[in-house]
DNA sequence: AGCGATATCAACATTCTTGTCAATAGTATT
DNA sequence: AATACTATTGACAAGAATGTTGATATCGCT
């Protein structure tokens, strides 16, 4: 292990000033956000400690406490804004003219792929049963957003069997999101065959409508 | 606050030496794991560390750690323990002679209730994407034995359909199990039709059979 | 009763994560 | 150019969780 090599000449120089980047509060905030969200694909939810996310960023944890008030802060930020984006990419998909069966193995697949879903499940599994609370936040939205888009696509279809549906689809996502790769290997199901599920699902699921 | 109430009279007496309870290794890691089952219902994932635990336990945490190496030792037997529970439960069901309905309906009652399932997709997510081995354990015989039940019962009908509607019912099970209260808020369900909810997957997912 | 094996305990050590604080350095405004 | 504001930094503190160690009490065995 190499020590800091302190000669005549690097005393002189008070170590080079680091060079500081200043940006505006909302620059850097998306800045860490952004690399909030690639470490949570990359490293799970462990990836999402505060140590971690600022020396990714380049910059010192404090800034980022600064930035949201606490770990728990920035966590939130997150998961509001990949609900966002995840609103923006189902009412595209709801909107879209495509045909119901792409329609559900869309929506499938796109909450399955979702960090949204992952933090959501995380914390439900932290906090015990009694604690589930999420606030009415964009989740609910989220979810809202779904029960109109699909309920304007069946148009006058039982609403009842309609939520049950969607109820399935969203428990599904979940599950599949978190724990498909681990299911696929116990069933001994190939990759192909777990890439054509969503799709699979999205076809199934509106047979149960028309019975 | 009460202090330690040293007078002459006690001090003559060192300490009245807790009594020790000692206890065969089986039985202790029995009552640890039991208290671990519980604590993992009532408190989530959290609950599961190892001071917490034997603090439940009335047992000192080095004692723990003596019986199972390490936290994540005791994580693994717990995980076994719920698995090994699980198959048995399973068992019944698929040895019994309920209808179709009946026992898609009470396997995906009981996956969803699991605390097994709850530890595998804890684990899912906390490490990455890259790290999902769980070592060809009990998950791996917990899955076949629902795959063998369920081809025993479908008799000759499409293998890989049925392999996909398990792997919809696992899916749908885990997320169900996990952010069933959650969705169900979001969703704007009863309780009541929560409850249905499980029976009604039951009565569906074999219609696709018939298709 | 004496003895060996080991389950148990208390105390300490380590590591990880979060959080605090005073000082510093960019940026905008006057 | 001087000044106010604040984003940024480094160092330190606090707490939680895991792990280590030596001593001790309990049980089975002779």
């Amino acid at each position: 292990m190499v020590k800091h090599q302190v000669n005549s000449d690097e005393q002189q120089v008070p170590m080079a000033s680091t060079p500081r980047v200043r940006r505006t509060p909302e620059e850097a905030r998306a800045l860490i956000l952004a690399t909030a969200g690639t470490r949570l694909e990359a490293h799970g939810i462990r990836g999402l400690n505060i140590k971690d996310v600022a020396s990714d960023c380049h910059i010192n944890h404090g800034t980022l406490l600064h930035h949201f008030g606490s770990a728990e802060g920035m966590r939130n930020a997150l998961l509001v804004q990949l609900s966002e984006e995840l609103i923006v990419d189902m009412a595209a998909i709801l909107n879209s003219a495509a045909p119901p069966e792409r329609l559900f193995g869309e929506l499938f697949r796109l909450m399955s792929q979702s960090g949204q879903t992952k933090l959501l499940a995380w914390r439900a599994l932290e906090e015990g049963a009694e604690n589930t609370l999420l606030d009415a936040g964009p989740s609910d939205k989220l979810i809202q957003q779904i029960v109109d888009g699909v309920a304007r696509r069946l148009q006058g279809q039982d609403v009842e069997l309609a939520r049950n549906l969607i109820f399935l689809a969203l428990s599904a996502a979940v599950g599949w999101g978190i724990c498909g790769p681990t299911l696929r290997r116990s069933l001994g199901m190939s990759d192909a065959q777990q890439d054509r599920f969503p799709a699979w699902v999205g076809e199934q699921l509106p047979k149960l409508i028309q019975d």
